[in-house]
RNA sequence: GCACCCGUAGCUCAACUGGAUAGAGCAUCUGACUACGAAUCAGAAGGCUAGGAGUUCGAAUCUCUUCGGGUGCACCA
C-alpha cells in the first residue's frame, strides 16, 4: 500500500471517529478528498484538503473542522507534525521512518515498484500507428506511434487488460495504386525500361525490391496480362511486402503490435452486413437526404436519397450515410464494423491514437460504437499534432512528392531509439513539437533526454566506485533492504526519496487521464531530485554517497541510489527507452 | 458558416484534472570544479495565465462571450 493511501485511510478513520463521537455531524456522505505532496516543501510532507471539501455536509468552517481533525491525527503513530493553514488545508509531517522504509519497498518491488490495480477489470484496446500498407514509416507517423506504445506500457502497469493494434486498410483504392506501381516495377525488374514512375503511382525506389521478389517468385507469368488477371494476387503480394516493411521499421524503435487486424477480411467475411443488419433492427437506418457540406464551394452537389444511421440521435451533428449512391458501402461503414469487432472481442474501452488531421473522426465514431454496444463501450481519441522536422536549425519540409522525406530508419539511426521515443513524449501529444536532429543528440541541461540518462549513469558510475570495496552479495537490492537506514536523513535525501513515492501516484494519474507524457516530466524532475543532491556532495564531501570510513553510512546511500536505478528504470519501461551505465564523451545519448 | 484543439515569463514548455505565494529549462546577471563524471548544481531577475463576465470557500483549470492561431467539416479513404 502506498504512503498516500495509508494516510488517507488515517484521515477517512479521523473523520469516522470525530462523527461517532458528535464532534462532526455530516449531512450528507462524506464526498472524496485528495492526499497529495504540497506544492511548498515546506508546508510538510503531504497535505490533505478534506475539512474543505467536508465543508459544506458539516455546515462548518474549514479550519473549524482541521480544528476537530488534528488532535485525532497527531495521535496516529506515523505522523508527526500536523499544522492547519491557508483556508484550511491540512499539512501533514510524517516520521523519517516512512521515508526510510519507502527505499525498502522500492528495493524490494524492484521494476513492480509503481505498479497500480486501478485498471484491473477494464479491458482495454490501443490501435495505434495503423499506417496504410504503401510506404514505409516516416518522421510524421513516429509521434503517434511511440505515444500510443508508451499508453499500452503505461496502462499495462496500472494494472489494465491492454491489447495494442495495428488495423491497416487493404481494400480501398490507394494499395490498388499500390499494386499498380508494384505492377510497373515488376516489369522493370523483367527488363522493360518503364521510364519515370507516372504521376499518381507511388514514386519511392521501395518498390523496386517488391517488383524483383515478384520477378523471382513468378517470373514472367504476369506480362500482358490483363489488369483483372494479375490485381488482387499482386495486391496481395505488395501489401504483405508492405506491411514487412512497416513492421520492421516499427522493431526499430521496439513496438511490437499484439494484434493486426485487416480491413479485407472484415469485408469478405460479412461483418459489415452484419453490422448493418444490427443498426437496422435498432431501427437507426432509413433512406433520407442529407443537407448541402457547408463551408465548402460544392458545384456539383445535388440532393440524393441516401441509406442513413441515425446517428444524430448519438450526439453526432448530422446523420451518416452508410451506402453510397451505388448502393456500395460508405467508407465509414467498415470503421463502424470494425469497432464493433472490437467490441464483440470484449473491450469495453477503445483508444486510438490519430493525427490531429482527423480530428472530424471522434464526432463520426462515437455515436456509431455508442450505438453498436448500447453505450457499454466508451471511445477515446488521442490526436497527436504534427512534429515540425528540423535540421542544423533549418525546418525540413516533408512532402512524400519531392521525396524528401524522413523515414523512421533515419531518425533511429541518427538519433537512437530511446533518445527519438523520449523526446517525442516530451510534450502533450495536443502541442505541436520541434524535432531538432541536432536538439536530442545534445549532451546539455536543456535536453531532458540526456539529463534524464544522466542521472541514471551518475547512479551507475557510484556502484561501479562502490564494488571496489564491496562484495557483489553486499550490493544487491536485497541486501541492501535489509540494512538500516537511519542514516538517510538529511532534507536533500528525504526529498529524493518523497519525490520517488510519488511513482505510483504519478502512474495512476498518467494512466487514467491517458498521458504517458506525464512520465517524461516525472523522470525529469526525479532527475533534478538527484542531480541536487548529487551536488551538495561537491560542495561538501561529506556528503558524498561513498564514505571510505563509515561502510555502515555508505551502504544506507547506496541503498538510496539503487532505489533512485529502480525507479528511473521502471520509468524508462514505460518510456519505452534504455537506461544508459555509462556516457562517455565518445558515446551518444542515444541507445 | 459550424465543430474540435490551442493561447501561461523574452523563447520552449509544466502546473498531479478545482487548491495554498502559477513552476522548470533556455537566454540575462551572481556564485560553486585538486571530478564518487561541473555534460552538473546553488541563487537573482522575469507573470493582469490573450481580454471580459459568471459558477464557489477557492479558477490557468469549469460555463458563457470576444479576440488571435491550428485542424477538420462528402456518397472521398
Amino acid at each position: 500500500m502506498t504512503i498516500y493511501r495509508q494516510i488517507h485511510d488515517i484521515v477517512t478513520a479521523s473523520i469516522d471517529e470525530a462523527v461517532a463521537s458528535g464532534d462532526l455531524t455530516l449531512s450528507a456522505a462524506a464526498p472524496t478528498f485528495v492526499v497529495e505532496p504540497p506544492r511548498e516543501a515546506a508546508h510538510g510532507d503531504l497535505a490533505t484538503n478534506a475539512a474543505m471539501v467536508l465543508a459544506k455536509a458539516a455546515g462548518k468552517a474549514p479550519r473549524a473542522i482541521a480544528d476537530i481533525l488534528k488532535p485525532k491525527l497527531e495521535k496516529h503513530a506515523l505522523i508527526s507534525g500536523v499544522e492547519i493553514a491557508g483556508p484550511g488545508f491540512i499539512n501533514l509531517r510524517l516520521h523519517p521512518q516512512i521515508w526510510q522504509n519507502e527505499i525498502r519497498e522500492i528495493l524490494n518491488a524492484d521494476t513492480h515498484y509503481g505498479d497500480s490495480t486501478i485498471g484491473k477489470d477494464t479491458k482495454v484496446i490501443v490501435e495505434y500507428v495503423s499506417v496504410n500498407p504503401t510506404g514505409p514509416m516516416h518522421a510524421g507517423h513516429v509521434r503517434g506511434a511511440v505515444i500510443g506504445d508508451a499508453l499500452v506500457r503505461l496502462l499495462r502497469k496500472a494494472g489494465y487488460d491492454v491489447t495494442g493494434e495495428y488495423y491497416f486498410n487493404d481494400a480501398g483504392a490507394q494499395v490498388d495504386v499500390l499494386a499498380r506501381t508494384a505492377f510497373l516495377r515488376y516489369r522493370e525488374a523483367l527488363g522493360e525500361d518503364i521510364g519515370e514512375i507516372p504521376a499518381g503511382l507511388y514514386p519511392g525506389d521501395y518498390l523496386k525490391e517488391v517488383g524483383s521478389d515478384l520477378a523471382k517468385r513468378d517470373g514472367d507469368k504476369w506480362r500482358g496480362k490483363d489488369e483483372a488477371e494479375w490485381l488482387a494476387p499482386i495486391r496481395q503480394f505488395a501489401v504483405d511486402a508492405m506491411m514487412k516493411m512497416i513492421r520492421s521499421d516499427l522493431d526499430l524503435i521496439g513496438i511490437h503490435h499484439d494484434v493486426f487486424t485487416n480491413e479485407r477480411e472484415m469485408i469478405e467475411n460479412g461483418t459489415l452486413e452484419k453490422v448493418f443488419k444490427i443498426l437496422e433492427d435498432k431501427g437507426l437506418i432509413y433512406t433520407g437526404t442529407l443537407p448541402p457540406p457547408k463551408g465548402k464551394e460544392m458545384e456539383d452537389w445535388e440532393p440524393v436519397p441516401l441509406t442513413l444511421f441515425r446517428s444524430s440521435q448519438f450526439g453526432d451533428s448530422t446523420d451518416r450515410a452508410l451506402k453510397k449512391r451505388d448502393g456500395y458501402w460508405a467508407y465509414i461503414m467498415p470503421d463502424i464494423a470494425y469497432h464493433y469487432d472490437k467490441m464483440r472481442r470484449g473491450f469495453t474501452l477503445m483508444i486510438n491514437v490519430l493525427g490531429a488531421d482527423h480530428s472530424g473522426y471522434l464526432e463520426r465514431m462515437r455515436p456509431a460504437v455508442a450505438a453498436i454496444s448500447d453505450n457499454n463501450a466508451r471511445l477515446e481519441v488521442i490526436f497527436n499534432s504534427i512534429v515540425k522536422v528540423f535540421k542544423n536549425g533549418e525546418p525540413v519540409k516533408l512532402s512524400k512528392r519531392s521525396g524528401n522525406l524522413i523515414t523512421l530508419r533515419e531518425m533511429v539511426e541518427q538519433v537512437g531509439a530511446s533518445a527519438v521515443r523520449f523526446f517525442m513524449l516530451t510534450r502533450d501529444p495536443k502541442s505541436p513539437l520541434d524535432f531538432d536532429f541536432a536538439k536530442v543528440v545534445e549532451q546539455t541541461r536543456d535536453n531532458p533526454v540526456f539529463y534524464v540518462q544522466y542521472a541514471y549513469a551518475r547512479c551507475s558510475s557510484v556502484l561501479r566506485h562502490a564494488s571496489e570495496i564491496f562484495t557483489p552479495e553486499e550490493l544487491t537490492n536485497e541486501a541492501l533492504s535489509k540494512i538500516s537506514l537511519d542514516a538517510i536523513s538529511t532534507e536533500e535525501e528525504l526529498l529524493l526519496v518523497k519525490g520517488m513515492a510519488n511513482w505510483s501516484r504519478i502512474v495512476e494519474a498518467a494512466a487514467l487521464a491517458q498521458e504517458p507524457h506525464r512520465i517524461a516530466f516525472y523522470l525529469v524532475e526525479l532527475a533534478g531530485l538527484f542531480h541536487g543532491l548529487w551536488n551538495k556532495g561537491n560542495d561538501n564531501a561529506a556528503l558524498r554517497f561513498i564514505i571510505a570510513d563509515d561502510k555502515g553510512l555508505t551502504l544506507a546511500r547506496l541503498a538510496l541510489i539503487n532505489s533512485v536505478r529502480v525507479v528511473l528504470r521502471s520509468g524508462f519501461a514505460i518510456m519505452g527507452c534504455k537506461p544508459l551505465e555509462e556516457l562517455r564523451s565518445d558515446t551518444s545519448v542515444a541507445a
